[in-house]
DNA sequence: CGGCGGGCAATG
DNA sequence: CATTGCCCGCCG
């Protein structure tokens, strides 16, 4: 099954600075603690971003932005997926990350319904639910509840996200642990043409994903890159460069090297 | 080997 | 719809 909507997703027109359309402030689907409305707009969740500045995503239709208690999504309604999702971390925030785990996915009402996806695409897809800021970084319980949004989440191998995946965030985390300030990380799906979908909503499945890690103390930077399927390995991590080359978005404007 | 972190599905 | 038990891979 494909679906052409995955394809503008990697086809990238001028890399030029939009202005993203936000949305009316709504609510998410979950009872307490997720009833108090987030902000639909990174002006109001720069924290997430290094010096306050999000990434330049070459202009796409139905992008839109949320923030979250620990995270910042920019969503594509094409997709149905992040196009990313942006985290500061730290040795604070990581030492805090001991919530328990709670399995309660839901679908962001924030977003349109037809803009999407919903718990039955997943179900019985093949595949999983992957998180991209993952549950075990979150530092509150509220954090933890919003991280099961399915604004968060892509379609992932279930190996791959059981396996090397979790192994890259474990690493993350133990960098973090060890850093001096905030760690800024930013992880998302990169589509093919053609990309195959799941469900009735047709939510795209990646082919690639990738988290990039920046030091801001430091200003090093690196990022990990792996297909989405069975049999990866965690190997060495790419250049910046390499990874804004091979998604031609440029996620740190004016820090990265 | 047990614990942990990534998930899933059956049960009531 | 919440609880519970289970699978899997990785690591110390």
């Amino acid at each position: 099954m494909n679906n052409s909507a995955c394809r503008s997703a990697l086809v990238f027109a001028l890399a030029l600075s939009v202005s993203l359309t936000t949305l009316a402030r709504g609510y998410f689907n979950d009872p307490a603690p997720l009833t108090v409305p987030h902000p639909t707009s990174f002006a109001e969740c720069r924290q997430f971003f290094p010096e306050g500045r999000p990434p330049v995503v070459p202009k796409r239709p139905a992008l839109r932005e949320l923030c979250y208690e620990a995270f910042a999504v920019l969503h594509s309604g094409e997709t149905k997926t992040p196009v990313f999702v942006a985290q500061r971390l730290n040795r604070k925030s990581i030492e805090d990350a001991d919530e328990r785990r709670a399995d309660k996915f839901f679908a962001d009402a924030r977003l349109p319904a037809a803009e999407r996806a919903e718990l039955e695409d997943y179900k019985r897809s093949g595949y999983s639910r992957g998180h991209m800021a993952p549950a075990g970084d979150m530092p509150t319980p509220t954090a933890m509840a919003q991280s099961f949004s399915l604004a968060n989440m892509v379609p992932q191998n279930a190996q791959q996200n059981g396996g090397s995946w979790a192994k890259i965030e474990q690493d993350t985390r133990r960098y973090v642990l060890r850093a001096k300030g905030d760690v800024y990380v930013i992880t998302g799906p990169v589509f093919e043409p053609d990309a195959p979908t799941i469900g009735e909503g047709r939510v795209c499945v990646p082919r690639y994903l990738f988290k990039l890690v920046y030091d801001a103390t430091t200003g090093r930077s690196w990022a990990h890159w792996q297909e989405n399927r069975e049999g990866e390995r965690v190997s060495a991590p790419i250049t910046y460069k390499e990874l804004v080359q091979r998604t031609g978005v440029e996620f740190l404007p004016g820090l990265g090297k």
